[in-house]
DNA sequence: TTGTAAGCGTTATCAT
DNA sequence: ATGATAACGCTTACAA
């Protein structure tokens, strides 16, 4: 049987003798069909090298395709990169597994219309925003209005999406609570960056406006609640070379330099502490230093970083059971997760220098 | 107009006072429309809350979803944590943005049929393996069968796949030569592992046999080619952890240790040279240590390692070239790459001890 | 520039 | 257990 097209499962049918009806449910084995209605099926099928059903057809009919969509803010081994994506991919694929989804990851940002194109185009069943920009708002309420269910991480959302939140404020509150209980007045932080791919650099009233990461500008604030004037500098991107060349800005004059620094993630935390290193402070003698995530920072050692210990597979997950039960009928409520202190030692009192 | 069910394109003609086709190419661009006409259309859609054509039906009729599914062995947070995965998924990316196709992640392995079916029950336009174990050899064929181009770097394909290779087994052979010019005889080797969550552990004739991991399988011959003899201990993963414990493993017995040790990946070096460290030898002084794969190893100061440079980012590039090529109907050559020799500071020659 | 018409390959519903 | 039939929503020759 030489044809120039591919088999279709018309064909089958026909080769096998039975309806086009019975040869589908054959392959999709809902409905019971006989021992030998079968057998004649696979055989034909394998005669006329038909492999199953075309996903494209079975996708329109079915109304799903099986894939959730995740949108993220930069170039995949930039993104991944970072621990804290790490653990929220894999609590998202745990829970999209018991509905056997896969993940499509939208192409990073070349130019917003690229991600709205892809976002709009793509054969998707829901959507999950790690950490949407206001940018994508508009795509995502396109995909609410199609009925899409859309998720989104620490981001802003819209009307229509469910929203996976931290409480980033209260935790980096608690964080310079603790450093202001040791006695520190001299506090400076370093933040995540203003939006992806931003220039690293001090942060004035206006840099500060333009901040368009939401954890960013949450630990900001949880930061100034304690501490309302602390200086802010902002890394290029959550990486222990990016605190390395911030905590090098921190500790470049020695009459101004603070007593304690806050960094929004363990990386920054960590290249801070080499800068200090650098500059010939001890920790937390000299200089005190905390992180955010709770995650394992490799060549840390001796260091245990005083940080906030954030749920991070956990996001991933939740966004993933909201997805699950949104595909199911259900409703889904936004919610907020909490993070929770953990001492190290890379915090004390200040010294009198 | 309130109607139960979604607007669709033919809603919108009507509503416009156009043809079907009309209203689809005011939507695809793809023929020129008058500018009344497309305003009508337009407005109509507005009016319809019909915000563009569904992707399931285009993507039945184009024949064509946009969508590259690649498939890796381990859960996407352990993936990720490679440094030669990330930035092999990003020259794929790269190689992909301008024919605009998103990348599907094939869930990791739960078990091999879960993968299988989500390989055949997805809407792809090609498929890339990233080390594809010959379990997924017969997914590759039906893929091939339907006449989606497959591509799989550092694998098994099979008939019809084109393949990415690196020239493992020479480029370790010649770290293993320069070990041996400088006049080490005892020395063993830390391999990746014999397949993916593989227990760590020394590697008998029946593990060896055993390893289903190409580069692991290449390397650990290229080395043979030198020291036919070495004994092997495989890594449960690659990582500075498995590194540490391999190193352990390798330094425990004195009279035994060797004085050179070739390990498979940059990571696992730095683990060895960690394990040689906290057993008070000095690294090149005592012992020798060559990585493999040319990436940045956080902490690693002040050694730099003799290791061997693999061009990563290329090929993933080649595999996303390779699938923009079949896509576009050419056929493409199977490919291999070369990698290049980087001389450190952690081998030198043997001291008597 | 616009319209006609013929699918694309399935699956779900409802009979039989 | 099996079959007939009607969608699913769109795109693209080709004709007008």
């Amino acid at each position: 049987v030489t044809s120039s097209r591919r088999a279709t499962i018309a064909d089958v049918a026909r080769e096998a003798g039975v309806s086009v009806s019975t040869a589908s449910v054959v392959f999709s084995g809902r409905t019971p069909v006989s021992d030998g209605t079968r057998q004649r099926v696979v055989d034909a099928a394998a005669a006329l090298g038909y492999t199953g059903p075309d996903p494209r057809a079975a996708s329109l009919r079915r109304g799903r395709s099986g894939i959730v969509a995740v949108a993220m803010q930069l170039r995949l081994g930039d993104a991944f990169l970072d621990p804290v994506m790490r653990l929220q991919m894999d609590g998202l694929t745990d829970a999209l597994a018991p509905v056997g989804s896969d993940i499509l990851l939208i192409r990073h940002q070349p130019d917003v219309e690229a991600v709205e194109h892809s976002l709009l185009t793509t054969p998707m069943d829901a959507a999950v925003f790690m950490g949407a920009s206001p940018l994508l708002r508009e795509a995502a309420s396109i995909l609410v209005a199609r009925g899409i269910p859309v998720v989104v991480i620490e981001g802003d959302g819209g009307e229509g999406v469910v929203e996976i939140r931290l409480d980033n404020r209260d935790a980096q509150r608690q964080l310079a609570r603790h450093l202001a209980r040791l006695g520190h007045e001299r506090v400076a932080t370093v933040t995540l960056p203003r939006f992806p791919g931003a220039e690293r650099g001090w942060l004035d009233a206006a840099g500060e406006a333009g901040i368009r990461i939401q954890p960013a500008r949450e630990r900001l604030a949880g930061a100034r609640d304690v501490f309302p004037d602390l200086p802010a500098f902002a890394a290029g991107a959550s990486l222990i070379d990016e605190g390395l060349a911030a905590g090098r800005a921190l500790f470049a004059d020695p009459r101004t330099r603070p007593t304690a620094v806050i960094a929004q993630s363990d990386l920054l935390a960590a290249g801070v502490i080499r800068a200090a290193e650098d500059a010939g402070l001890r920790v937390p003698h000299d200089v005190s230093v905390t992180g955010f995530d709770g995650v394992v920072v490799d060549g840390l050692a001796p260091y245990r970083l005083t940080t906030i210990v954030q749920p991070a597979a956990d996001k991933g997950r939740a966004a993933g059971e909201a997805v699950v039960a949104m595909l199911g009928g259900g409703r889904t409520a936004d919610l907020l997760l909490t993070c929770e202190f953990r001492d190290g030692n890379t915090t004390g009192p200040p010294t009198g220098t």
